[in-house]
DNA sequence: AAAGATTGAAGCATCAATCTTA
DNA sequence: TAAGATTGATGCTTCAATCTTT
């Protein structure tokens, strides 16, 4: 990657350029402003709606923290923390995995469950525009579909 | 389950809601991978970066704060912050605006200017594939392009 | 009162360090 | 030693409050 031509990011013409500057905009806006609605209707980050609603797939409504890690996109740290907050506000509950005393289980509670339920997401228009933006992106971002998240609730 | 559910974000089809899940996946991600490269190298946020090279390109490499957080589709805030941590590290110096005494002005230093020239945001590839994804999303989410920011150095 | 800008507090992410069990 | 997970410190963003000038 250092070799000689290393310099130069320069040969791009100025609509690359300028759609580099475009996109490095969305990048800085669009989380925040998906982030808005759940936080008003639903007292939820988008993130934290992701946990719930993964737990909610899972058999019994439980995954081991490391699985909700990887299905999630989030490193153990981030996970840790934010499931910690969720339990503090009732909607789940980790006890220790039976199988190996080293992993702990996140399970949603009642209450989690209610909460996912009522929180949409997205608008149906938000999610159609996303949907769409998401194949354009991901078609080149990401032709190998390592994106490990899935997603089956309506399937 | 949920089938006749409430809000109705729900008659969507299974690839259209794989699609966002993905999305979202990228939304977290990709900022932060975005950083990784600028930060090691250069010891610059993307944000950072990009304060740094909007005043690059204003005459006398000065701006007013508001006209940067314009640019920068930042917050006051935000960007009073970033330009404090930034003008504490002598890459920016502020000075009161002698045309209007409530506002003040934001001055790329000597070494923010060799910063900014040395910190290549990203490589040419990256660009590439940026522009790309660019056209994409903004084509669908902002078709009216109002996305403020612009950018004309190397025109 | 509105515009321009700054400040301090609170919240989330990241990183390194740590602890326990396999 | 490595895997699973947690904790605490640090840093950035956000929000509300504040201050000055128009």
């Amino acid at each position: 990657m250092c070799d000689d031509g290393g310099v130069s990011a320069k040969r791009l013409n100025q609509p690359e350029l300028a759609g580099w500057v475009r996109l490095a905009s969305v990048l800085e806006l669009l989380p925040g402003a998906l982030d808005v609605q759940l936080r008003r209707d639903a007292g939820l980050m988008h993130f934290e709606y992701f946990v719930l609603a993964m737990l909610s797939e899972a058999p019994e409504r439980t995954l081991r923290m490391s699985e909700l890690a990887a299905q999630t996109n989030s490193t153990s740290p981030r996970l840790s923390h934010v499931v910690k907050r969720l339990e503090d506000r009732g909607l789940v509950e980790r006890f220790p995995c039976p199988d190996d005393a080293r992993a702990t289980n996140a399970r949603l509670t009642a209450a989690g469950w209610r909460k996912v339920r009522e929180a949409d997401a997205l608008t149906p228009e938000q999610v159609h525009q996303l949907a769409a933006i998401a194949e354009a992106i991901l078609g080149r971002l990401d032709p190998d579909s390592t994106m490990s998240a899935t997603y089956h609730r309506y399937d």
